[in-house]
RNA sequence: GGCGCCGUAGCCAAGUGGUAAGGCAGAGGUCUGCAAAACCUCCAUCACCGGUUCGACUCCGGUCGGCGCCUCCA
């Protein structure tokens, strides 16, 4: 089996083959820190953590970097509007990222790059294609790339040939009388008083002024894949599909033009685009949705992540509250299995049960490496759900040739449900004396101990077949969000909705 | 206007030139005091129109519809 990833690059899925296997360079364009990350944005993050999870998950060794943009028009407007020194303004940005990976399970990089501390890499960069005659410096300081002097540009975006749209936007910006080509993109930008301002302007031979984006990205990437692996060519470089063009686009001028090899990454992978109601997240319509908002909600992480494996991460995917109830219901079944399995002591397996395990290594692999095919993959997963469940009620054993696929293929996807707070009574001794409140108590301590003796009471009613008064307190604790469930034993579970 | 993607059952969503995975919802069963869970069964001819082919949902052309990019938006 070889894995196999769709190259933007080539238009088409090629056999993967990184440059120093099992060493495998991986950079994933990060959020700009100037505001919370929405889902559109974590969509493209969480294709790339399955992605990484799967490099490692057949044995390749991962060195993951995602850069953190800290340095742009958004964050030094930010800053300046909260009266706050760059620095300042982004760090409560980055701690929200960070929180929000935790949340959705995002298996953290090795490096997360931050612009402004590569601002001496990225110098270097600019006297490079200034001195090999690709950049040149403007009439208002700035320092420009000249795309006309590298023939390669365009061939990722295959927009080599476009026309800029009249009008489009209505851009004219001032900066373009000082470039020598209307296409041409900055590099450097030349400080102005509003990034003096806030403390984005840093001293360089060609003029005091701050790093344009894209140069952010190749600065670092050459920067660091050369000190850990000694190359600079990435194995993989990811993203969203927006980023196509102009920003990759753009890293590979600068990138190939300074190191001289044909590519900047041997594949170029980009996620499609989430949209709401339809259209993609902007401010303009309003329909922006953040991870701290689905976080809010009680959204688990393993439902979003469901949510996301079921649409292949070519193809776009609309995000509905119908879509994110079906998930949550698919990953609770998923996590059933999965804890009916783990009850069980572990020893050899039944040939049938053993076989259901091979089946599902075997077709969980085969879509994975098939361009990380997450829908297939999860549909192998359900059918050994459903086959395991078949088993188990027959009585039959779990393996462990079953728990060694079961437990890469759910983590890789990591899909399965965040542990409930739950409980387990005993078929017997439970107790129906203790003095209980019908009101349901606030404190989410004293409201679980209230659940639990409940539930006991239950229970104890049940047993003595008073069946009304068990349906009674099954209300009860259904309106407080507890949900009771017997077991075929005679014992019963409460657990928290 | 240029470049590109997409249109599969109520909803979400894979897929192959030879008669459509999986999930959610729904219907009927088994089990159960009941419920839940679990399992079993049922539920599409793949936007439209042409063409190529023994045969197309899958290839080609067109139409309609939706979406993205076209200088700093994942």
């Amino acid at each position: 089996m070889t894995l196999r990833l769709y190259n933007t690059m080539t238009r088409s899925v090629e056999d993967f083959v990184p440059l120093k296997a099992p060493h495998v360079s991986l950079y994933t364009c990060g959020p700009t820190v100037y505001n919370y990350a929405h889902i559109g944005n974590f969509r493209t993050f969480l294709f790339e953590d399955v992605l990484r999870r799967w490099l490692e998950a057949s044995g390749y060794d991962v060195f993951h970097v995602m850069n953190l943009t800290d340095v742009d028009d958004k964050t030094i407007r930010g800053a300046a509007a909260a009266g706050a020194s760059l620095a300042d303004h982004v760090v409560r940005f980055i701690d929200a990222f960070r929180e929000d990976s935790g949340y959705l399970r995002l298996l953290p990089a090795h490096v997360y790059p931050r612009a402004t501390e590569y601002v001496a890499p990225m110098i270097a960069l600019v006297e490079s294609l200034l001195a090999k005659g690709v950049a040149y410096k403007g009439d208002d300081g700035s320092v420009y790339f000249a795309i006309g002097r590298f023939p390669a540009y365009g061939k990722l975006s295959r927009l080599d040939t476009r026309e800029l749209q009249a009008g489009a936007g209505g851009r004219t910006l001032a900066d373009e009388y000082a470039k020598e080509d209307a296409r041409d993109f900055v590099l450097w930008k030349a400080a102005r008083e509003d990034d003096e301002a806030v403390g984005a302007a840093w001293d360089a031979p060609f003029g005091r002024g701050r790093p344009g984006w894209h140069l952010e990205c190749s600065a670092m990437a050459l920067d660091l894949i050369g000190k850990h692996l000694g190359t600079d060519v990435l194995d993989i470089h990811a993203g969203g599909i927006d980023l196509v063009f102009p920003h990759h686009e753009d890293e590979i001028a600068q990138s190939c033009a300074h190191t001289g090899q044909p590519d900047f990454a041997r594949v170029w992978m980009h996620g499609e685009f989430l949209t709401m109601a339809g259209t993609k997240m902007s401010k303009r319509f309003g329909n922006i949705l953040t991870a701290r908002d689905l976080r809010e909600e009680k959204v688990d992480a393993g439902t979003v992540r469901l949510l996301l494996a079921t649409t292949h991460y070519r193809a776009p995917l609309d995000f509905t509250d119908q879509a994110l109830d079906a998930a949550r219901e698919g990953s609770r079944r998923l996590g059933a299995l999965a804890a009916r399995v783990a009850t069980l002591p572990e020893g050899a397996g039944s040939a049938a049960f053993e076989a259901v395990g091979a089946t599902l290594a075997a077709d969980f692999a085969t879509a994975m490496d098939d361009d990380l095919n997450t829908p297939r993959a999860l549909a192998a997963l359900f059918e050994a759900a459903r086959e395991g469940n078949r088993l188990l009620d027959a009585g039959e054993q779990p393996g462990p040739a079953f728990r060694a696929a079961w437990a890469k293929a759910t983590g890789v996807l990591q899909i399965l449900p965040t542990p409930a707070a739950g409980f387990q009574l005993p078929a017997t001794g439970a107790s129906a004396n203790q003095e209980l409140s019908e009101a349901v108590p606030t404190d989410p301590a004293a409201q679980q101990e209230w659940a639990l003796g409940w539930a006991g009471r239950r229970l104890a009613a049940k047993q003595g077949r008073n069946f009304a008064e068990a349906d009674r307190i099954r209300g009860l604790l259904a309106d407080a969000g507890w949900d009771v469930r017997d077991n075929r034993d005679g014992t019963a579970e409460v657990q928290r909705r």
